[in-house]
RNA sequence: GGAGGGGUUCCCGAGUGGUCAAAGGGAUCAGACUGUAAAUCUGACGCGUAAGCUUCGGUGGUUCAAAUCCACCCCCCUCCA
């Protein structure tokens, strides 16, 4: 399905994933010429990455499909600094057991992406901790803090709102993350020749300051090249959903859940996103598109990017139990599901839970399952006529539930709004 | 160290003694309409069935009554040194 474009400038343009290069035409014929190292940073702010490294750390592989080698960096250093960049706020810095615990968490993650066994372009997944730690200070502020121009670093976009907005200020650590950055592309380029940076649009800033150290540093030419912000047709913030951030990783996010939330994509954005988390053929995705636009009803877009990006991330047997629960909750008959398909759904990871109690109220059943956050939400769905017990809609707040009417006298499904379930099974 | 400004419910942001669980906006959730879209309309949005209870950086105090007044403390910002 996917015809390498050997020109990956070309092909990030026609995906609409290039936002700024550093080097212009230059780049192109740049990474034509020769397998190149490129290299995108990422940062351990959680246990897990979340959907919004996504498209860089794609656009790695993306890279190294066209030919080149990828080096993802998993920021043990620059996870203990806090990148300031389009923040607005300071940030609480982590123990530097966290950081440690984190940045492992996120370098595995980093290694199911990307091809480590590729020959010449293999990727290579390493920690900017290893040539940071043993800096001295003193020996760094002459060499590689002369290079710095504090005049320049305070005209980045990047930091200005934290310079300029009344309320808010930026300590000298975080301020100095910049030239971390810059100095983990300077020391890349020296170790592995890597000449290209990536990453997010809102890494113009650091990127373009690492070009400019590592020019002074090793008098050599390297690049940059941004990705684009991932937005969403109707302003509001990607990634997020009512239960917060959608990670890669399935014990924080389960795989039914990751593949809903691309199930629920609005159409405005579907075709926009194939191309961002797919590596499905530009052309084809426009044939999608075309065929969608002249069909009655609902769009495949949905169905197809939920599909290729849940297999991307959790792989083909994540994939099949996100698309078997799927099936049972939104297509078909609830009541027709068997003993088995019930069990079945469990493993798959449908939100589930036990219980053991005889008989209890359904606002106390909901609560504990988290469909409602306290006894007055859990009363007012019900009112509102927004909860559902085994495909039966229930108005009656005062209702128990008992397992002599559940589905083969030990599951209830229940439903609150149109999408979120939860089982509840006899233990 | 000095001078000034500020910390309000998820976010922004009103509120300067009772009428304040606290305006307004955003976000979020539910219902209707739909396609598990979008847009729109309606409703909810501290906890509690309720009486009521717990909130406005922290701790004490004044008062019949405090987010609002006083004292001390913590944190942030701006300028000066």
């Amino acid at each position: 399905m996917t015809n390498v474009n050997l020109n990956i400038v070309e092909e990030l343009k026609s995906r609409g994933l290039l936002a700024q290069t550093a080097g212009e035409d230059e780049l192109e014929d740049h990474l034509l010429s020769d397998s190149r190292a490129v290299y995108c940073g990422f940062d351990p702010t959680a246990d897990s990455l979340h959907i919004g490294s996504l498209v860089p750390l794609l656009a790695l592989k993306r890279f190294q499909l066209a030919g080149h080698k990828p080096i993802a960096v998993a920021g043990g250093a620059t996870g203990l600094i806090g990148d300031p960049s389009f923040k607005s706020q300071e940030r609480k810095l982590n123990t530097a057991e966290i950081t440690q615990a984190w940045t492992a968490s996120i370098k595995e993650q980093l290694e199911q992406f990307i091809d480590f066994d590729s020959g010449e372009n293999s990727a290579l997944v390493v920690n900017n901790l290893h040539w940071t730690e043993n800096l001295d200070l003193i020996p760094f502020l002459r060499d590689i803090g002369k290079h710095f121009s504090v005049n320049a670093m305070i005209q980045k976009e990047s930091v200005k709102q934290r310079i300029e907005r009344e309320g808010e200020g930026i300590s000298f650590t975080e301020f100095t993350y910049m030239i971390l950055q810059s100095y983990d592309f300077a020391e890349l380029n020296r170790m592995f020749e890597c000449t290209l940076q990536i990453g997010g649009s809102d890494q113009w800033g650091n990127i373009t300051s690492g070009i400019d150290l590592t020019r002074r540093l090793n008098q050599k030419q390297v690049f940059g090249l941004t990705l684009p912000l991932v937005t969403k047709a109707d302003g509001s913030k990607f990634g997020k959903t009512e239960e917060g951030t959608i990670w890669l990783d399935s014990s924080r996010t389960s795989c039914y859940a990751f593949y809903q939330f691309w199930i629920n994509t609005a159409d405005a954005d579907a075709y926009r996103f194939l191309k961002y988390f797919t590596f499905m053929d530009v052309a084809e995705i426009d044939a999608l598109e075309e065929k969608d636009k002249n069909a009655q009803g609902r769009p495949e877009a949905q169905g197809v990017l939920a599909k290729e990006v849940t297999r991307l991330v959790h792989g083909e047997e994540g994939l099949v139990a996100a698309e078997r629960i799927s099936a049972a909750l939104f297509s078909g008959d609830i009541s027709k599901l068997t003993e088995s398909d019930f069990e079945q759904l469990k493993q798959d990871g449908l939100p589930a839970s036990g219980s053991t109690e005889t008989l209890f109220p359904l606002v106390q059943a909901l609560v504990e399952s988290e469909l409602a956050k306290s006894n007055k939400m859990a009363r007012e769905f019900i009112g509102n006529g927004a909860v559902t017990v085994n495909g039966e809609k229930v108005s009656d707040n005062a209702i128990e539930l008992t397992w002599d009417t559940a589905f083969f006298g030990k599951y209830f499904l229940l439903k609150r709004g149109k999408k979120l379930f939860h089982l509840l099974y006899k233990d």
